[in-house]
DNA sequence: AATTATCATCGTAATATTGCAATAACAAAA
DNA sequence: TTTTGTTATTGCAATATTACGATGATAATT
């Protein structure tokens, strides 16, 4: 198999885990520390900084671009890559709310 | 090739992109949510809630529990799952600082 | 128009993930 | 000790992901 039964979950759950899964590569990451580092956009020198050719940057900054994390903007014969900062308050306070459903109080078997 | 390439990346975003990664499927978070829906931990009744074999949900209890974001307690010839509140809130405060990082200024080319 | 620079896409190969049936492991109960 | 109930593991098969060379597309430069 190898393809995951979305069908079976639902929206909220399916959600979480594609935003999850959006960030859930070591340069994808690097990424967008990149962007969140410079106080501006990266236009261009994002595959010198890191360790992936052209084709594989290109390939993950799509994947953020598929779920809005990123926004690309023409500029010439350049791209800009700026964060998407509505999409990033979006899903901060998604994963936020997720993981502040857990209950402080003692209720595990070994505690 | 399908193997990315860690080596090339630094530990923070390696170990960033592993906790995603333990989150980036749906069945995940189903379990994750009834772990913390509950007032207890759940001894066994997870393959009933979930829409998966049995074999496959004890794949996904196992990454979980690699993780150390579930910890399991042997209860007779049942299983006791909980929620590693440390783990929880260690993974909880690094996504957050991940997130809080965004410049809230206004930098990117198209605003 | 030809060249150059930059980014996207295609094709392909390698590896990882997901899923389940079958079966093993193991503890409690009979 | 045999049986029963519960979870883990093994062994596939199917699909997804990652990576990159080659190529395409497009815009600026010459």
């Amino acid at each position: 198999m190898g393809a995951s039964k979305n069908m079976l979950f639902d929206d909220g759950q399916n959600n979480l885990a594609a935003i999850f899964k959006a960030l859930a590569h070591p340069a994808r990451i690097a990424i967008l520390q990149e962007l969140l580092k410079r106080n501006s956009c990266v236009c261009g020198e994002l595959v010198d900084v890191l360790p992936l050719s052209q084709a594989t940057v290109s390939q993950h900054l799509k994947e953020l671009k598929q779920m809005n994390i990123l926004q690309g903007e023409i500029e010439g014969k350049r791209v800009c890559y700026c964060i998407n900062k509505d999409t990033w308050s979006t899903i901060s306070n998604e994963i936020a709310g997720f993981f502040e459903q857990i209950n402080q109080t003692k209720t595990c078997c070994n505690e």
